[in-house]
RNA sequence: GCGCCCGUAGCUCAACGGAUAGAGCAACCGGUUUCUACCCGGUCGGUUGGGGGUUCGAUUCCCUCCGGGCGCACCA
């Protein structure tokens, strides 16, 4: 039995009393898992909620759905607790259907359609191709990946999107900069001086020996072009190999070339909101709660960055997207109004089509003390150094287990160790743990999926709780996808993982060898059998891989 | 000065406005006759930074103070 019926069971009973004049009228109904297992397997708070409008007790109200829900079918026993809580405990049949619910939807369990029909765009990272990716994005290169995956299971058309700022005078200062070092002279002082350019510089100089004969002016153009490039290129790979996936790399310059940039200053001037003061062009952000108007053309002429910001924006809802989705660093939500006054400049819902999120910034140690410099980059730690020294599974999981608005401090140590007080490993173990049960009964002929599961044996509180969580999992996906807090997936798995060791310690699932093979050891191997297929499933959403063995 | 975020056990952090605020680590004590002990159980540990308010109920929402991080460009 899942929540869905429990719930449309308690819709039917207040509808029962608002029909019959006991409630004024119909309240939501709030169902959860109890934190403690003497609760019952579910428990509403309906009574306390509806008492006041109805004029009674809680308890007394409460006591009127006890009463109605007892004898329903699947329900095994319901009871008023607390202030007015109403205590549902599920029947063992009803309950361990849910194993085989899961066995069917396979992969397809936990994805919903809680999110269908909206379009996101999800844009994050996006760094300048100047330079190796590090650790400022590095989080979301993990959490913003995992919230696409979360968006996509809750049935949202989802594009996730990286935004190359490949336009303006740092490009020109990458450019300078290699090739300054190409000739062997110093790199200028405002220009890059991480090791990773002399790499850069070398290999150009193989590949286009060429370059050297061209002019001053055309061979800037065609180090910054090379450089660039081979730097978009190598975190293209770095994060191909961070399992980060991209639908669109949208390049800035590209917004000029297309015209977006002439598009937007059109739609913002039909909404009103230009005007020219001191030679320059401005947005009247102030309108949506920026706290100053902003320039979009300077006094020279140029275009400012915001402008290209406010372009990008507008071609996305161009493009047909509903919402637009921004991770952004904490050291970037000073952009947050004015971004969302772009939205409401344009005749958008600052509140609907655009949201972005702050991301806290990470602080790395390695057995306690601060790691700040990077080898390569000369400047913080790289993505690419953090994956050779912790690998990618513990990098994901470990950046995408806590909410965003808190600060981190990690331990390179702590994150690489594989022991249970690593909880990627933890998770993970459980997955291999149950494969290993799972081709045990393969070698010894027993075959869970052929003869009949009998879910009604299914009554040891370790298998009730087991297939209780199992049973939330995708309640757990569509909540993370709403509140966009994909760290929700990987606290769940935590608890299941949990649960199953537990369940394994007291359950013995495979016949021993002189026992005879019964229906409990193959209703436990259909529990094993859904609990492996939650496990991987929910690693699966967070980029995490799910090892048959470990 | 203005704005945003944060403050929870010794440490790293959880907790759609719900019941006795939870995990892991650290410290101590236990558990395996056969499926992966990278597992399981127990003990110790708290004025949820302080003070008000909202309500049946506040770590959660509002106000205020304290403490910490970050940001306040015709820069990119």
């Amino acid at each position: 039995m899942a929540v869905e019926d429990i719930r449309a069971l308690l819709e039917g009973i207040v509808g029962q009393l608002v029909t019959e004049g006991v409630l004024p009228r119909p309240v939501d109904v709030a169902l959860e898992r109890p934190k403690s297992r003497e609760h019952g397997d579910y428990a509403t708070n309906v009574a306390l909620v509806a008492a006041k409008s109805a004029g009674k007790n809680p308890r007394d109200l409460a006591a009127e759905i006890v009463a109605r829900l007892e004898g329903s079918s699947g329900v095994a026993e319901a009871s008023v607790a607390g202030p007015g809580f109403v205590n549902i405990r599920l029947s063992a049949a009803s309950q361990g259907e849910i194993a085989r619910t899961v066995v069917t939807a396979g992969a397809a369990f936990g994805r919903s359609n809680a999110l269908s029909g909206q379009s996101f765009n999800v844009e994050f990272i996006s760094a300048n191709p100047t330079g190796p990716l590090h650790l400022g994005h590095t989080r979301w290169a993990a959490v913003g990946d995992a919230l696409a995956r979360v968006l996509a299971a809750a049935g949202a058309d989802v594009t996730s999107e990286f935004y190359i700022n490949d336009r303006g005078v740092q490009m020109d200062k990458f450019g300078e900069s290699v090739m300054a070092a190409s000739h062997g002279e110093a790199v200028p002082e405002d220009g890059y001086h991480g090791a990773y350019i002399l790499d850069l510089a070398a290999r150009i100089n193989r590949e286009h020996p060429e370059f050297h004969t061209l002019g001053k002016e055309e061979q800037l153009i065609a180090f910054r072009e090379a450089a660039y490039a081979l730097q978009l290129q190598q975190q293209q790979d770095v994060l191909a190999i961070f399992r980060t996936h991209f639908d669109v790399w949208y390049s800035e310059r590209k917004l000029y070339d297309t015209g977006a940039v002439d598009r937007a200053l059109d739609r913002l001037r039909e909404q009103g909101h230009l005007y020219e003061s001191e030679g320059a062009l401005w947005l009247r952000t102030t309108t949506f709660d920026d706290d100053k108007d902003r320039v979009l053309i300077k006094e020279n002429g140029e275009n400012t960055y915001f402008a290209a910001d406010t372009a990008y924006y507008l071609d996305k809802r161009f493009r047909g997207f509903d919402t637009a989705i921004y991770l952004l660093g904490a050291d970037h939500h000073g952009y947050v109004n004015r971004l969302r006054a772009v939205a409401g400049c344009a005749g958008d819902d600052p509140n609907i089509n655009i949201e972005v999120l702050i991301g806290q910034l990470v602080k790395i140690t390695r057995g306690g003390e601060e790691v700040k410099l990077s080898k390569r980059a000369g400047t913080i730690v790289t993505l690419e150094e953090l994956v050779e020294e912790v690998g990618v599974d513990a990098a994901r999981y470990t950046l995408t287990r806590y909410p965003v608005d808190t600060p981190l401090t990690l331990d390179l140590v702590d994150i690489a160790r594989k022991a249970n007080d690593n909880p990627v490993f933890y998770v993970q173990y459980a997955h291999a743990r149950i494969k290993s049960v799972l081709r045990n009964a393969q070698d010894i002929g027993l075959d869970w999926r052929e003869g009949t599961f009998h879910p009604e044996i299914l009554a040891e509180p370790l298998e009730n709780e087991l297939l209780g969580q199992i049973e939330l999992f995708p309640r757990v996906v569509a909540t993370a996808a709403e509140l966009r807090e994909p760290h929700r997936v990987a606290r769940y798995l935590e608890e299941l993982a949990n649960a199953y060791h537990r369940f394994y310690d007291a359950c013995r699932v495979l016949p021993r060898s002189d026992e005879q093979v019964a229906d409990i050891h193959l209703a436990r191997l259909w529990v094993c059998a859904a609990a492996v297929q939650v496990l991987a499933n929910g690693l699966e959403l967070l980029g995490v891989s799910a090892p048959e063995r470990m």
